[in-house]
DNA sequence: TGTATCCGATACGTCGATGTATCGAAAGGC
DNA sequence: GCCTTTCGATACATCGACGTATCGGATACA
């Protein structure tokens, strides 16, 4: 963290402040890539100078730390409700719907992630930041899988509801190289949809 | 390409230099990411000063484009080599092992293609280099798959051959993903097989 | 072996980004 | 509304990386 002598109050100003540099940030990341982009930029997309920033974070990797944590506690967040949302009648299928709808919403979002996945595959403290996120995202999978359970049957092969959860996660991931590449967002989301199916259901219950 | 005037010959140690140069470059890229990585640090790798950087190629992002083509070439050829080698009897789970056995063996490559895939999200150029790349990749499995025909049946949720590659890649992509965070190969190639029999087997045969 | 050509090392000038130190202005408690 | 504290703008010094221009040694070919 910047300077933040004694135990001095926090301006709303100061709040402001950093919460612009945030957003700023996110789009210029976004945009240019974290490896190309320089504080003097993120201030300016703020409409701030670099005093501002330095008065709120040490480094722009430190910026970048924090950027993530907060939408990934946001996504995280969401995708909560979104499993929870719904009783467990509904079917896993419509689930996946629900979810996928979250999860592919927005391609910046994407770009900035696969940056900081990036970093932390080389760095192990910013590594576990991020396993941290996936594991939280597992978990509500693996919850609402469990809750599931007598309503619809996962296939064997995939073993316990964990197993499941981590199939889903890496489908999510597979998914999302591709379309950071084609940037199709609606054929990622059908194609995801249909890796789920597959992977979620018994080869015996053909869909359609 | 560098300067590379008129018609003139190349000498052999252009050649060494050139590849000297490109090797380094792998090395200092995957412990760096190429973001943090400048021309300087890959010529002391190299053993050589920027002069030799300068006439071999005209910026890093040259660089990195030739180093990325020269191991996505060889990457392809060895994948086709091990899915073409095996005759038409032998079942795909084995096939899946020794494509595996190709793709996860080198962390380092998945840190530079990682990088790779990053630039080309933003480079629409770029991406259809890593677009061709991974078709060719496709191209290969589903020729594979394609052979196998009539020996193991593929799952009707997953629809043509085609199809079929493409979950194999998004699998691969997302066991890469995790891979890249946790480094544990072992698990990974494991997991890789787990979501490939899942993907690729009908539900009513359970292994084991 | 001679020689024309090519290659890469060295030495510069330049520029952008960094971090700090200082100061005026905004904010909040009273 | 005053006064203390905090925030962020400005100015400055520094540094690293860049790209170029030049030159001496290496290389190929006769």
């Amino acid at each position: 963290m910047a300077v933040r002598q004694t135990t001095g109050r926090v301006t709303r100003r100061r709040v402001r402040t950093r919460a612009n540099l945030l957003d700023a940030a996110f789009a210029v990341f976004a945009a240019k890539g974290f490896g190309r982009v320089s504080i003097e930029e993120v201030c300016e997309a703020a409409g701030y100078s670099r005093g501002a920033f330095y008065s709120n974070f040490d480094s722009l990797d430190e910026l970048f730390f924090a950027l993530y944590r907060e939408r990934a506690d946001l996504i995280a967040q969401q995708v909560a409700d979104a499993l929870a949302g719904d009783g467990p009648d509904l079917d896993v299928p419509s689930s996946v719907d629900r979810v996928t709808e979250v999860l592919l919403l927005d391609l910046d979002w994407l770009l900035v992630k696969t940056d900081f996945l990036v970093h932390a595959a080389r760095d192990p403290a910013v590594a576990h930041t991020l396993l941290d996120h996936r594991a939280r995202l597992r978990r509500a999978i693996a919850d609402r899988f469990a809750r599931a359970r007598g309503h619809t049957a996962l296939p064997a092969v995939l073993g316990d509801t964990d197993s499941a959860a981590h199939a889903v996660v890496a489908a999510y991931d597979g998914v999302t190289t591709q379309l950071l590449l084609d940037k199709d967002v609606d054929n990622a989301r059908a194609w995801l949809k249909q890796l789920l199916t597959a992977l979620l259901t018994d080869g015996s219950a053909h869909p359609e």
